[in-house]
DNA sequence: GACAGTGGCTTATCCGGTTCAGTGCACACG
DNA sequence: CGTGTGCACTGAACCGGATAAGCCACTGTC
């Protein structure tokens, strides 16, 4: 099957090529009667513009790039990126931009594919997560001028656009509202330490347990699996002046942790309070349900889009606080008996 | 910062553009003196072919479409298609071959974008995933003669390749399994039920237990999220001869079942055996961990990639059957006491 | 020594859009 | 009636590769 060209268009409504695409794309130079019917040819015969003819002639390639740098063991389960993935497409969809997905292992293959999706003009701009202290991909972003969101800041991302959500002020109600409910001795389990968010909740974290005098408060890294939500809880839980509460970086961890409570026979939230991060569905899934930092990840998905789209379009873009992240009680927390 | 071109490389080289092309794509037609000549001038320069181009000629558009067909809130907690994704990107990342994802709501935009996609020569192929009966996306991707794999058969694609797993054989399996342990009234929480791997399950269970010479077999239909998956469970547990176990389409329904039966105070595997699909690291998450059917997602999405790009290349693809799914039996199945 | 064959390269064309510099025409105006 | 103005549209160049056709120098053959 053939695919129509403009030039199909152009000898059925007896115009040149010219003037379909000025009609096509609502430029002037047509008149209101011959855009009409050019643009009932097209849909008649299901025109669409070829993207390679478009993007080659200096135009947009209609498409924003995104780059996963996790291992796939994880990513299956961490909701995160799907619920960001499916907010951006709500807004990238309404405006027919595509998104062109890429998992890699390392920061560095991350700055690989920047850099050839930018030689082979394949995207008009890229969404970057997951942000590093000192990041290696911010300078090469800049460099190229590739039009860029930054989400997981606040940082330094220099002249690129940045979304962010208040981390620091949500650990701080977290850590609040578990001291007045009687906790004292507050653990956390944080995921990569190396990331920027991390370090933003790990700093604020040790400020509040502190200024609240609370006698311990250790985090302990991890890196957002099960696994290792596991293993940082079970440490944790055989110390002598074991913590009445958990907070986890991601609800992942915490329901590993909740798992780890139940097979030593701690009851929760009897013996041990459990607070998540995220809150994605697995939050309401387990029994007791996860008390969790709640946010929701479509909607900051979509803002990042947006940000970006206005970005490619030229518009100067800044910082952005995406909405306010909330505690969301449920039935893993309740006072320490 | 301007982008290179083969132009670029040419002059400095010294030979024309058509010499340039035919060193970097490995044709005859240069010597080899002057191709290493060419490589090392690219490789100085930072070249990536401009995409836009290469599709234009005539050449790939180096890219492969995945749809997705599920409502936003199912996709962050759902493992598969991540799982199915990262597949996907090992193959097709190491052919740089670009994923391009959208997300929908219904079939019919399915066929839309494929339509689109298809007129805006965004894409080589694509990855047909939820397949159904009757489905609509068959007979267009075939007249649009759009290379493609379907996952999720085995059904009839006509003359699409297609990749399936022995889903009859795997519940059959467990099944057997259960009876094993002295079970005689097994219950199923399916999937959505127009799906065409959920009627097969559908279908082979009812197979094996009438087979069998079960007391009671139902299967209640769901749509995969953690909700139908409590509400399923507990219609199943309320009843006055409940079920000894239950065979979820999915983890996260079973872990949501999971934790319905510890809410009504029943033991798991003591009152209650549960067999989940899939088994993500979410099986091995929760306490006890899942006993399920275990398959390799990534793999499976590996060799779904490696089928389609052997498509795409022209080479006659046909039916492939996936690695084998077996049962991982873990702590939530036992005898029933 | 004439001629075919071949390797190595150049030239020109094409892909399907966008865009800019015209062109022809109608109409207004002095 | 000549001129200016604006509108609707045409024609052609251009984006950056792929590729067919053409050209030249050299080799081998009879």
């Amino acid at each position: 099957m053939k695919r129509p060209t403009i030039a199909d268009i152009a000898r059925r409504a007896g115009v040149s090529k010219g003037a379909v695409s000025y009609a096509l794309n609502g430029q002037p130079g047509v008149s209101e009667a011959t855009r009409k019917r050019i643009l009932a040819i097209a849909q008649e015969i299901g025109f669409n513009a070829n993207s390679a003819a478009r993007a080659l002639s200096g135009a947009r390639a209609r498409a924003v790039g995104l780059t996963i740098c996790r291992p796939a063991r994880i990513l299956g389960i961490e909701p995160w990126f799907m619920g960001l993935i499916s907010g951006f497409e709500a807004e990238l969809g309404a405006r027919s931009y595509a998104l062109t997905l890429q998992v890699v292992a390392t920061p560095e293959q991350e700055v690989e594919v920047y850099r050839r999706w930018w030689g082979e003009r394949r995207i008009d701009g890229v969404i970057v997560t997951d942000i590093r202290e000192n990041d290696v991909r911010i300078p090469v972003l800049q460099q190229l001028q590739l039009p860029a969101v930054v989400i997981g800041g606040p940082g330094d991302t220099g002249s690129l656009a940045q979304i962010w959500s208040d981390d620091a002020g949500a650990i701080t109600e977290a850590v609040r509202y578990l001291v007045a409910l009687g906790h004292h001795r507050i653990a956390r389990v944080s995921g990569v330490p190396d990331l920027l968010h991390t370090q933003v909740r790990t700093t604020a974290f040790a400020e509040v347990c502190a200024s609240l005098g609370l006698d311990s408060a250790i985090t302990i890294p991890a890196d957002y699996t099960g696994e290792e939500g596991s293993r940082a809880t079970r440490r944790l839980l055989i110390g002598g002046d074991r913590p009445t509460a958990i907070i986890y970086d991601n609800d992942v961890m915490a329901v590993a942790g909740l798992a780890v409570a139940q097979e030593m026979g701690l009851s929760v939230p009897g013996d041990l309070s459990i607070v998540a991060w995220d809150d994605s569905p697995l939050c309401s899934l387990v029994h007791p349900p996860l008390t969790a930092l709640s946010r929701d990840i479509s909607a900051y998905g979509a803002q990042a889009a947006r940000e970006l789209l206005k970005s490619i379009d030229g518009d100067q873009v800044g910082d952005v606080e995406a909405a306010r992240v909330h505690l969301t009680p449920r039935g893993s927390t309740a006072p320490p008996r």
